[in-house]
DNA sequence: AGTATAATATCGATAAACGATATTATACAT
DNA sequence: ATGTATAATATCGTTTATCGATATTATACT
C-alpha cells in the first residue's frame, strides 16, 4: 500500500520542512535555522523537533543521509517537496480566503 | 489582571474569527460559512467548532448578544478583531519566509 | 400530543506542542 | 588515559486541539 501522508503540517512541521528544502541538515541546525529564518520568531525546543523528524521520517519526507557519532543528516524526499509546496498552496488560500471579506 | 489570550490560532479557529468577521452569526452560520468561503476546503464539524466558541468566548474574542431557544448569536469583539489580525500577520510572515529560499 | 428539524453539547480517541530532563558520543584539557 | 565540558539526540509528562459519533434540547409543524 502508498505510504502515509500528513494531511497538514502544523507550524513548526512547516519550519523544519522549509530548513530542509534549504539543504540537508541534522537537528540542531535545524533549530537554528528555523530560529533565524523566522528572524527569531519561531523557535523549535528539542522535544518538538525530533518528535517532527521522527514523524517526518516515518511519512518519508525526509530521509536520513549520514550518521557521525550522535549527528544524523537528514535530506528532504520528493514526498517531502511536494508536502511542503501543498502546505504552501494552502497557506495561501488561507490569506485570500481572509481578503475576500472585509478590511479590518 | 489582565485577560488570557491565547498566543497563536490553529486553522479553524481562523476561519471561525473570519467568520465573525464577516458578521454575528451563530453556530451552524459559522461552519456553513467557513465551508463557503473557503470554496468546500474547510469543513469544521460540532465537536471542533463548539470547542472553539467555548474556548474564544472565554478568552473574550467573540461575546453572546442573542439567545434564541437553542440558538446562540456571537459578535466579535476588539479583542477577537486584533487576534485576528496578528494571526493574518504570522501567516504572512510564514510565506515571507519561504520564499526567502529557492524556489521549488 | 407526537414527530421532525435545527442547534448545541459532550464523549473518547488521537495527535501535536513543549519545557524539562536524561542520555550518548565526541573533543579537549590535564 | 582519565575527567570534564560540549554537542546532539531522545524521552517524559502535561496540556491543548481536532474530530467523528452520538446525545441532548428547543422549537415548529402537523
Amino acid at each position: 500500500m502508498p505510504q502515509k501522508s500528513l494531511d497538514k503540517l502544523t507550524e513548526p512541521m512547516f519550519y523544519v520542512l522549509m530548513a530542509f528544502v534549504h539543504s540537508s541538515m541534522c537537528g540542531t541546525e535545524v533549530a537554528d535555522f528555523v530560529f533565524q529564518r523566522s528572524s527569531g520568531e519561531v523557535k523549535i525546543g528539542p522535544a518538538t523537533l525530533y518528535t517532527i523528524l521522527s514523524k517526518f521520517e516515518a511519512v518519508s519526507y525526509i530521509k536520513e543521509i549520514d550518521v557521525d557519532g550522535r549527528k544524523r543528516t537528514y535530506e528532504i524526499t520528493d514526498r517531502g517537496r511536494v508536502a511542503y509546496a501543498e502546505e504552501i498552496i494552502r497557506i495561501k488560500r488561507m490569506i485570500r480566503d481572509a481578503e475576500k471579506g472585509e478590511i479590518i
